[in-house]
DNA sequence: AATGAATGAGCTTTCATTCAT
DNA sequence: CATGAATGAAAGCTCATTCAT
C-alpha cells in the first residue's frame, strides 16, 4: 500500500476566490454529516454531494478522487487544530511550564470536546487513506510550537527538551485520543483530563530534580 | 470475562474440533496478511479465502459476514493481550507499585512490538466495525486485573484507586497507540517508553505524597 | 385505477422524459426475450443489461432490485391487458349480453395470444415475486369494466350482478391460463375458445331463466 | 430451456422398502413447509434437508438434484389428485350428467381445497422446474377417467365427446386454479364453486339440445 | 449408507468515476 | 463550468453439489 503522492491529494484548485472557498467547506461539513449520518463505510461521493447540494461533477472539480476529500477534510481539520495549539503555545511564551502543561492540555481537550462526534469520526475516518504524511507534518508543526515555548520556559532549562516535548505530546495525544474512543463518560473523562495534567506535571518536576533540566 | 457482542457478529460454529480451530487460525492470519499486504480498503473475502488457502465458502462457515470476520480477528487479538496483562498482573501482586508500572507498560509495549506491523494494521482495521463493544471489554478484563494489582501494593493504598487507576491505563494505552500510529523510529520509541514509565511513577508518588494515598 | 405497490417495488425514477420511457422499454423487452432464452430461473439482472444494450448499473438505476424489475414488467403487461379490456367494454356498452361474451372472451383471448410464448412466459415468471397486489389490481379494473358493460346490458337486468361477473370472470381467465399453459395445438386451442363463449352465454341464459335474471 | 430427460427427474430408488417410502413422504412435506415458510426462491435444499431431519446427502440419496426434488414433489402430488378424480368417476359410472358434473367439480375443489396454502404454494412453485410432461401426463389421465365417465351418462350420448372433454376440463381446472391464487374469500370461492357447477351444466344441456348430443 | 464440511461458479448489487449535454 | 445519467469493475454472499470420513 504505497502513498500516493500528495500532490494528487491536494484540492485541485486553490480557492483563490471566496465562492470556491465557500463550496469546499459545504462540503467539507457535509462530508462529516455523512460520516456521522451513515459511518465511513457507506459514505459515497453521490451522498456527500447531494448533502452539500451540488452535483458530484463539482465534487469531482473539487477533489480528484474520494481519497482526495479525505485528505482534504483531515488537513483542514488538523489545520484548524495546529493553529490553535500555536496560538496557545505564543501565549504561554514566557510563562512557568506548570501553566503551560495545563494549557496545553486543555487547549488540545477543548478542542477535541468541541465537537466530539466528529472528533470521534474522524478518528475512525483515517482508515480511507494514507494519512501518516499529514499526520506527520501536524506532528512536526505543533512540535516546534510546543519546544519553542517549553525553551522559553521561566523557571527550568530542560537539557534533553526535543525527548521531553516527544514524550509529553505522545502521551497527551494519545490519552485524549484514548479517552474519547472508549467514550468515556464525562465525568471520569474530566477527571483523566485533570490527571493527565497532573501526570504531565509531576513528570517534569521529577525531570527538573535529576539531570535532565535545572532550575532557572 | 469473554465480551458478548452480537449473535452475528460471533464465528457461526465454535471450533469445537481441533479441525476448525485449526481453519480459524489460518483464516486469522490470512486476515492480517492480507491486511499488511493491501490494506484495510482492499481486503475482499475472497483475497482471505485465496491466501488461507480455503474457499469462499468455507471462510463464510466460520464468519457470516465479512464484519465477523475483523470482529472476531479484534477479538481473538485482544483476548490474548488482556490473558497476558492478566498473567502480568498476577506476577506481581504485592510488589512495590514502581514495579508495578514498569512491568504493565512493558508488557504491553512488548506485546505490541512482538508483531509491530500487525498492531499498526489492527489499530486501522478499526474502521470496518463497530467495535467499541469489543474495545469495552477489554478495557474492562484489564481494568480488574490491573485494579487488583495496585490495589495489593506493597509500599501504598490508594485512596482513589478507580480514578487512577483509569489514569495509567488511558495514559498507556493512548501513549502506545500514538508511538505505533507515528511510527516513530526505534530510538525514539524506546525514548519515550522510558519516559513513559517515568512519568507514570512520578505521577504515583506525587499522588502518594498528596491525599490520594498514603504509605502502608 | 393504477395499483398502489410497495413503493420499493417501483421504478426508481418516473419516466418523465421521453429518453427514459425508451430504454424502459427496452428494458422490458430484453426482460421477455431473456425470460423466452434461458427461463426465470437462469434470468441474471447482468444478462438483461446485456440484452437490452444497457450497463447494469443503468439498469439498477430504473429498477432497485431484480424483484422490482419482475414487478415492473407484470405491471406494464396487466396494464396494457387491461386497457384493452376496458375498451372492448365501453365499445361494447349496451349492446345484448351475447355479443358480450364474446367480445370479452375474444379480446381476452387475441390479447394473449398475440405473443403466446410471452403470454406463456409471463405466467411462470410469477414465482419471482409477490404480485398479489398487481393481479388484485388488475382483476378490481377489469372486474369494473366488465360489470359496467354488463349492467348495461340490452337484454337481461341481472339481480346479483356482482356474482354473475365474477363468475366469468374467473372462468374465463381460469381458462385461457389453463389453455396456454398446456400448452394446447392450435386447434384445440380455437375450439375450447369456441366452447367457452357457447358455455358462458349458456350460462347467461340459464341465469336469466332463473329468479337471478330477468327479461327487460 | 430444453426439458431434461424425464429419467433424470425421478427418484433414483424405487421405494421399495417401507423405509424409503417414509423418508419420500418425511421429504415431500418438509419441502412443502420450506416453501410455505420461505418461498420458492429461498428454498435451499440444506434447508429441506434439515427441516426433514436428514442430512443433505441423503437428500441427494433420493433425489439427484433440486429439480428432481420439485419433480417429484408435483407427481407425488398429482398423483394423489388424479387417483381422487378417477375414483370419482369411477363411482360416477352410468350416472345422469348433473350427477358427473357436479361431482367432478366438487372432487377437484374439495382436493385443492383441502390444504388451500399447499395447493398455493404448489402453484407457484412451478416455475422452478419444466413440469409439461408432468402436467401432460395427469391431463391425459384425468382425460381418459372422465372421457369414459361422460361416455356411460345414462342421460346424453355425445357425438363429439373429446371436445366437450376438453373444454370441461380446461375450464374446471382453470376456474379453480383462479380461484386460489386471486385468494378469494371463503364466501365468493363458494359462490363460484357452485356457479360453475351450474354452469358446466348449462354448458351440456345446450350441448344435447344442438347436434353434439342427443337424449339417450 | 449416511453425514455435513468444503467447494467455487455465479449471482445481485454498489459506487467511484466519466463525459455528453 | 455545472450537471447527473451512464458505466462496469469489483465486491459480498449464496447454495447446489460433491466426497472424505
Amino acid at each position: 500500500m504505497a502513498s500516493k503522492p500528495p500532490t494528487h491529494l491536494t484540492p485541485r484548485k486553490k480557492p483563490r476566490q471566496a465562492r470556491a472557498t465557500v463550496t469546499l467547506n459545504v462540503i467539507f461539513e457535509a462530508t462529516i454529516q455523512v460520516l456521522l449520518a451513515v459511518g465511513p463505510r457507506r459514505l459515497t461521493t453521490t451522498r456527500v454531494a447531494e448533502r452539500a447540494g451540488v452535483s458530484v461533477g463539482t465534487l469531482y472539480q473539487y477533489f480528484p478522487h474520494k481519497q482526495a476529500l479525505f485528505y482534504g477534510l483531515n488537513q483542514h481539520y488538523l489545520d484548524g487544530l495546529a493553529e490553535k495549539i500555536e496560538y496557545a503555545c505564543r501565549a504561554l511564551h514566557g510563562a512557568p511550564t506548570s501553566q503551560m502543561v495545563e494549557a496545553l492540555v486543555t487547549t488540545y481537550w477543548n478542542a477535541k470536546n468541541e465537537r466530539a462526534d466528529v472528533t470521534r469520526v474522524l478518528y475512525r475516518s483515517v482508515v480511507e487513506l494514507d494519512n501518516e504524511p499529514l499526520i506527520e507534518a501536524f506532528a512536526c508543526r505543533v512540535d516546534a510550537a510546543t519546544a519553542a515555548m517549553f525553551a522559553s520556559a521561566a523557571d527550568v532549562a530542560f537539557t534533553d527538551l526535543s525527548v521531553i516535548n516527544l514524550t509529553l505530546l505522545t502521551t497527551i495525544f494519545g490519552t485524549v485520543r484514548s479517552a474519547f474512543e472508549r467514550n468515556l463518560p464525562d465525568a471520569e473523562r474530566h477527571a483523566v483530563q485533570k490527571q493527565l495534567i497532573l501526570m504531565c506535571n509531576s513528570y517534569l518536576e521529577q525531570v527538573r530534580s535529576t539531570s535532565n533540566g535545572r532550575l532557572k
